[in-house]
DNA sequence: CCGTTAACCTGAGAGC
DNA sequence: TGCTCTCAGGTTAACG
């Protein structure tokens, strides 16, 4: 589910609710999540919360004296904010779960006057804790810049791009490279760009680097304005769903009118490394020599 | 080094 | 109704 925007989204929606409060308890339901949740995520009981963060597509709430927990929610992850009142939640439908809304709840956070519920049906997110800043330097150490920092500029990508043998679609996936893209903005970047996603990246061109590049910012913008993409069920912490599918210009568009204007393409799916690629032939030239 | 495949999971939706 | 099949916002190990 959540890529970059989405994250963004959840950080910003769970802000204000959960600044300078203290988790009283957590409830382990299930912890075999992507890894095991390990009892030592119950260090930060009593702690205040001072910060939360976002780095690329993991949510980190910061405690007092530096200790951490970070999210990562995989593709069916959820973070959902629930006032005492609503203990039932009977209102909230999850990702995938709307005939047992509550049967993935698998982890609660207690507070005073409500709780956060991490909900994950493939439980392919986790949950861990981090006990100094050391250590969450050291636990994003390997992984590369995000499209929206200044590191992600012109000549970053064009060494880093000028051997590399493999597609751009596989490269820009990549989070040790570039982190916080997922499929959906990758086939958006690349069709915005006019790129196929099939290219070397070593013959990607310097017209083409500053497209990437500015299309990136400008994709991740929209979407984190729109409320994230809710192609099946993304919603906040609130239960607000996103909007920005509705203004994909590829990804789920198969067999649909390409939408540039003055182009008469048809957005085709092909795959790459399995996965669904989205692509107007028109505007994103496939040569199989790439 | 590179792409693909499978694996980790559950559930929705399509087609029959 | 129900069965089977494909697909899904991610990551990663193993293989050729």
């Amino acid at each position: 589910m959540p890529e970059l925007p989405e994250v963004e989204i959840v950080k910003q929606s769970l802000q204000n609710k959960v600044l300078h409060r203290k988790i009283n308890k957590i409830k382990i339901a299930n912890k075999n999540l992507r890894f095991k949740v390990k009892k030592n995520i119950e260090n930060i009981l009593k702690k205040r919360i001072t910060k939360i963060l976002r780095i690329s597509k993991y949510l980190i709430i910061e405690f007092k004296n530096l200790e951490y927990l970070i999210f990562h929610f995989g593709m069916s992850g959820t973070l959902h904010f629930i006032k005492n009142k609503n203990l039932k939640d009977t209102n909230l439908s999850f990702y995938h779960s709307k005939s047992l809304p509550k049967k993935h709840n698998h982890i609660e956070f207690m507070f005073d006057n409500f709780k956060l519920v991490y909900n994950d049906p493939r439980r392919f997110g986790f949950i861990e804790y981090i006990s100094s800043k050391n250590d969450l330097k050291n636990y994003f150490f390997k992984i590369g810049p995000e499209p929206l920092n200044k590191k992600f500029n012109f000549l970053y990508l064009k060494n880093i791009l000028k051997n590399k043998n493999r597609n751009i679609k596989n490269f820009l996936l990549d989070q040790k490279y570039v982190s916080g893209l997922g499929n959906i903005y990758v086939n958006e970047i690349l069709f915005l760009a006019r790129i196929s996603p099939n290219k070397l990246c070593k013959k990607i061109d310097n017209t083409e680097i500053t497209k990437i590049i500015k299309f990136s910012k400008i994709v991740l913008g929209k979407a984190i304005k729109k409320g994230g993409s809710s192609i099946r069920d993304f919603k906040n912490s609130e239960g607000i769903k996103g909007s920005f599918q509705a203004e994909f210009s590829v990804y789920n568009r198969k067999n649909k009118k390409c939408l540039r204007k003055g182009c008469n393409g048809v957005i085709h799916r092909i795959l790459i490394s399995n996965r669904s690629t989205f692509v107007c032939q028109n505007c994103q030239i496939i040569k199989k020599n790439y």
